[in-house]
DNA sequence: TCAAAAGTGTTATCCTTACACCCATGT
DNA sequence: ACATGGGTGTAAGGATAACACTTTTGA
């Protein structure tokens, strides 16, 4: 490590994107007078991070959390823009997602593309936020100069999928928006915050949100997370509006069902849910013991036939 | 968050898994007395932690790093075993993976299967030290009682590949031979320390490279980071060897070719190599352009078709 | 001439995609 | 009857895996 470098003491604190889905709605939990994410100091007396962050939100949402994994953590200098705080070099902050089973009457659940709604892909509300927003961002692009400017519209491109929406690029489409100042957060006093670029959040929360958005949406390609968020038994639409929820965009059903089917995920309960029009629904039950076997699915690489 | 937490102040410290690989071999760097991955406290006067960590590992390597990613945050009471330090509660450690191309003279670089033999599934070695390792792990299964003994049955069958090897799941199967006291590092006093159980590590710093050699596998599936590991131009045999000494598998060069190829991710120079023995070989050129607009290439997901 | 490596063809198979269609229930 | 959702069939196209084979060099 470089010479001259001065040992230092640092506070440290858990951010928790904790996320539940009710029907069609993809739900965070935040705090209800800031809007912030939960977060609080990390204690020393746990074993691991993870079994404290665990355990804590076991006791503040009495759920089961079935999935736990760290996101990020954070220890740059310029976390907060604007504050005088001048400390805030000195605190790392080490981020984490859980998701738990819908929990419907507590308070402080809010709908997650409130604060993204130009990642809601599924209807004609968000895309036509996200065409005002490339619209914007191509002022923005166009007020660079020379190469900057073309650099800039690839980045657009790519992000907002002017060829194709990529449901991942969460993160990258929030960092466009904030470098543009399309954000409250970027903003700065001049510009009043515009219609459809979403709810704030203090600090960075709203990137660290974004970066469990992200890593949500890549993880349900390649694992069933989506399971740790449903019931028990469910049918298979509610399986897909979860999906769908998560991921921002609506799925084939035929082809979604055959792809689930096929991976032998689910099994028949022999029960049938009849709530709501139309032909009562089989209800289905997930099989953990294929998850673990499944852990790593795709490997991609033209490997050697054996001999 | 809890109440009653102590605010606590913490030591926070970098650790860097630095990679290169020259010919057939993945090499890491190690500090040469202590065997240990290279560390040092995170200095404040840095923007980021990346950039800190980046502008060190230029300074001590003088080669341009290629790719950073944060690995993993530990903050766990029991990471030093055996040490009577009751102070390593207050120890936060931030784990980096960064890539480079070779180096040959510079000292300190070691093969990692050195660490992990029985992760190179390249030759007969290598297939004979896991061979070995699997019929140790089967008496460790062997001697726990009923349900246990069949859970850690199905982990190793899982981890060892009993079916078919998985590449990506270095770690569970450090933490298994972990577990069963087969490495070193948790073998005790009682046990010697056994032929192809890998050279052991300082502190856990041999499961901070088992997390990632991990990640590098996973990730060359889905992002050609292996092109920051080769020099500029290079013959196709020279990136599957790359590619095959990270992944610790034997590859079909036809097929090999091909998804190259048809990724149309490098492109002729024109130039011809020829060292060695056989036919003189194309030397390519990677395209860079294409791994932006690459930069998320599977959705798995059946999506509605447009309208 | 042979070993070693480069490089091409080809086929069977599986997976993905898109479209079409029928089934069962409540109003 | 018809709207709503449940559920199946299928055929085209593409990707993959495995095998066989030709080409070009140095020793």
């Amino acid at each position: 490590m470089p010479a001259g470098m001065s040992e230092a003491a640092f506070k440290a604190d858990l951010t928790a994107v904790l996320v539940a889905v009710q029907g069609l709605v993809p739900l965070v939990l935040t705090l209800e007078e800031t809007g912030a994410l939960p977060s609080g100091p990390l204690a020393p007396e746990h074993r691991s991070i993870q079994a404290g962050l665990r355990s804590w939100v076991e006791q503040t949402t009495r759920h089961p959390i079935g999935h736990v994994e760290q996101l990020y953590t954070f220890a740059d200098r310029d976390r907060s823009r604007g504050g005088a705080e001048a400390d805030s070099v000195r605190a790392i902050s080490i981020s984490y997602l859980a998701l738990t089973r819908s929990v419907p009457d507590e308070t402080g659940w809010v709908d997650w593309y409130s604060h993204f709604p130009w990642e809601d892909q599924r209807g004609e509300a968000g895309r036509r936020i996200t065409a005002m927003l490339v619209d914007r961002l191509s002022d923005w692009c166009d007020s660079a100069p020379g190469a900057e400017a073309e650099r800039r519209r690839r980045r657009t491109r790519i992000a907002f999928g002017l060829e194709s929406w990529e449901d991942e690029l969460v993160l990258q489409r929030y960092e466009l928006l904030f470098e543009a100042g399309l954000v409250v957060e970027s903003a700065g006093s001049g510009g009043p915050p515009r219609e459809g670029t979403g709810r704030p959040m203090p600090r960075d929360h709203r990137r660290i949100l974004a970066t469990g958005i992200a890593r949500l949406r890549a993880k349900i390609k390649y694992r069933p997370v989506f399971f740790e968020l449903l019931p028990e038994t469910f049918t298979f639409l509610e399986l897909q509006n979860t999906v769908e929820a998560l991921s921002g965009v609506r799925l084939h059903k035929p082809n979604f069902r055959r792809l689930i089917a096929q991976q032998r995920l689910i099994e028949e309960t022999g029960m049938i849910s009849a709530v709501g029009p139309g032909r009562p629904a089989k209800l289905f039950r997930f099989r953990r013991e294929i998850v673990e076997a499944r852990a790593i699915a795709g490997t991609k690489l033209p490997v050697m036939p054996p001999r």
